[in-house]
DNA sequence: CTTGCTGCAAAAGTTTTGCACACGT
DNA sequence: ACGTGTGCAAAACTTTTGCAGCAAG
């Protein structure tokens, strides 16, 4: 959580965070460079449990020493996209959601539709379903997305007691 | 396009349109009434292939005699979902996309990374993966929406020719 | 040093809302 | 007549952008 409070301390932060590398290296690629601020960002994002969304982002790092601003949030977010670390997840059409995908298979998401809860489904079957879809149409497969809305336990049990 | 023109026409338009006829049941239920906007709009919802947003439909009301606010179209499209017309589909952050849903299994998209082509394809597998999936976190399933995101064959050979 | 980055505030984009007036039932 | 709907313009909301000063390589 706070080892990476310093541009100067490379080594220690990519054995521990891979990712951190990752990043740094596509920046460099690129041009571009890396800042106290995307670094307080992709570590913010690594922290994240599953689903995210940019407010989100910004409320976590608006303490005096980790202070980033909204368009910041923003910009690097498209970065960390093209980067492939992480993609936005079509789970709701008012903002933007993202989660952590460098690494990972494409996933499905469960959704309660009461409460917003999110349980990640990775789904072998998935990839085939994917391929065999893209297959009967003559597409070349990219990437997923499966929501699956439901009514969780506790929105039953909450919803039943209400009657 | 035009059997709906005047609200004191019911019989013949639901004839053709027995999905007016729930309409209007539903805002009847609801005390709500079914006036020229709300049947403009829902010719033009009926009209539509595939998915579409609410800027296009507000387009395509632009007429002197089938002029709707903006306004009117959103509020109208959110009773079009409620009465389980139409949903909303999660195909891209930026805008709301809807799709008629009435009467129909809930189906899978197939979008075309380049051209934002869309498929429907209407799966049989896709009720029993849902099924399977909220049974496996003890879900009671609703919905779902599945995306596949790939490269259509027209797009792949722009892409290769431009190599 | 050169070039890119940040923060701010303003802009841009879609969607919502308040209000006065019009219309369906 | 009553209560709801409509259009307009303004508001709300997330996301983007222009610009002046700042920082990384």
């Amino acid at each position: 959580m706070d080892g990476m409070k310093s541009t100067a301390d490379p080594p220690i932060d990519e054995q521990i965070f891979p990712i951190c590398a990752i990043f740094r290296r596509f920046l460099k690629k690129k041009g571009l460079k890396f800042t106290r601020e995307r670094a307080l960002i992709l570590d913010a994002v690594l922290n994240q449990e599953g689903v995210f969304e940019a407010d989100q982002l910004t409320d976590q790092l608006r303490d005096d020493d980790t202070k980033v601003s909204k368009a910041t949030v923003y910009r690097t977010l498209k970065h960390l996209q093209e980067a492939k670390i992480i993609s936005e997840v079509l789970i709701d059409a008012k903002y933007a959601h993202y989660e952590l995908t460098f690494g990972r298979q494409p996933q499905g998401h469960l959704v309660c539709v009461e409460s917003g809860e999110v349980i990640e489904i990775p789904s072998p079957w998935l990839d085939a379903l994917s391929d065999k879809l893209c297959a009967e149409h003559d597409f070349t497969p990219v990437s997923y997305r499966l929501v699956i809305y439901g009514l969780s336990p506790k929105a039953r049990e909450r919803r039943e007691a209400a009657k």
